[in-house]
DNA sequence: AAGTGGTCTAGACCACCAT
DNA sequence: TGGTGGTCTAGACCACTTA
């Protein structure tokens, strides 16, 4: 017995939803019932949960069952956006698709994505705006291979969040990500795009995000302009 | 029975921390007796202490005890130092305090700390250098009211890290953090003090650190130069 | 009213740490 | 060896949602 029984449950219940057991909007069996089908107490089958709520793995909502957990715009909001207005206030970025290609990754987009030299990857470019405010120059690669179809149309007319978008059009659940952000300079695209001049200092922001078993699955490379707008952080 | 149990235990808790019983060093009450205590189960009772050392207020050590969380390297390094060099590599800085004093806090500083004005904070700086190359200019200011007493030679001295050096000399401990990046020009000093042209362009980091039940105990300004280095963070 | 997750209990046994 | 936290069980009852 060196393994805790609830890690094992865990495991066969993250599996079952890789496999695609479950999809959006149908609930998991209940509790009782999944206690029995591993053979584990209940008890033993909330701890399993638990776990998986916590990593966002899973959502419960008392009273109608337990599902895989979707991206809303408050988790977007929340988890996965980190520009704010100079004011504090938390809001929703406008979208606006500019560009989508598919082309032959490069030696950095392929490393990042870690994908063979050669594969095809969509590029989307973005423009965010927040607060009435341009606010950065977004630009997205997607491996082609799990977004086979992807087209400027499903972007443009998505409800919710692009995270969203993956999730429901592709099956792609992203789950975390990390960024690394530096000073850079204003280039052409950004002084166009953002309607300010090339001496202006930004952020650059890289993210890559990650799914199940940390597999990467998208690279962003976002400038922000920092004037009127700043990266937030929380630590502890 | 509105409010669940567990909550009402975590609650009193907590303000057995906050009023200094426990002190660093000396275990809790085992779950046997704290429950009867409180004069609930040892599973409720569990529930509670699990919540507060998911915040990392407390910390469980199998076979020992459980004692009030401490401020140690790998805390800090992995909760609270967001600069990396470009190699990646998670590495504490060495950090060389370049003056000390205690002045009146000005609107600014008052207004982040929640200090009425003319309050005195201490104002720290700080030189931060990673992986051997200089990284960072850092400004702290704290309230002089928490931290009676402090003196550079204190700072110099201390063995472990800063949190580490307030929440023992001090009684304050840090929980979580709030960080505001914009991209900002080199000023004089750390053009000094970095050994880099003005015409660098720079991260310009501000934290605010808060104790519990969210009072902020610390105001940081640092100077991130990321030609070597970058401001990481995680995401989801 | 039936079904779901949420709380709470009481107790057994295991793994780890100090002495 | 005795004490600590960690795992696991079986079951009662509550709160919420849906029909």
């Amino acid at each position: 017995m060196n393994a805790p029984l609830y890690l094992d449950v865990r495991r066969k219940i993250l599996t079952s939803i890789t496999l695609g057991h479950w999809p959006n909007g149908t609930p998991l069996p209940n509790e009782t019932k999944l206690a029995r089908e591993f053979g584990v107490s209940v008890g033993t089958l909330r701890k399993a949960v638990d776990e998986l709520v916590q990593d966002k793995i899973l959502a419960r909502q008392q009273g109608r069952g337990t599902f895989v957990a979707t991206h809303n715009v408050e988790r977007t909001l929340h988890d996965f956006f980190r520009i704010r207005h100079n004011d504090g206030v938390s809001r929703f970025p406008e979208i606006e698709t500019l560009s989508l290609r598919k082309i032959a990754a490069d030696e950095e987009a392929s490393q990042r994505l870690q994908l063979s030299i050669g594969a095809k990857v969509y590029r989307i470019i973005n423009l965010l705006t927040v607060g009435g405010l341009p606010a950065a120059l977004d630009q997205i690669f997607l491996p082609a291979e799990r977004f086979e179809g992807l087209n400027i149309d499903l972007f443009r007319t998505r409800t919710g969040t692009i995270y969203h978008l993956y999730q429901n059009s592709f099956g792609v659940n992203v789950l975390k990500a990390e960024e690394q952000v530096r000073a850079c300079k204003c280039g052409a695209k950004e002084s166009r795009a953002l309607g300010i001049s090339r001496a202006t200092i930004m952020l650059e922001v890289e993210r890559i995000s990650r799914t199940y078993y940390d597999v990467p699955v998208e690279w962003r490379c976002t400038r922000v302009n920092t004037q009127h707008h700043y990266y937030s952080s929380e630590l502890g």
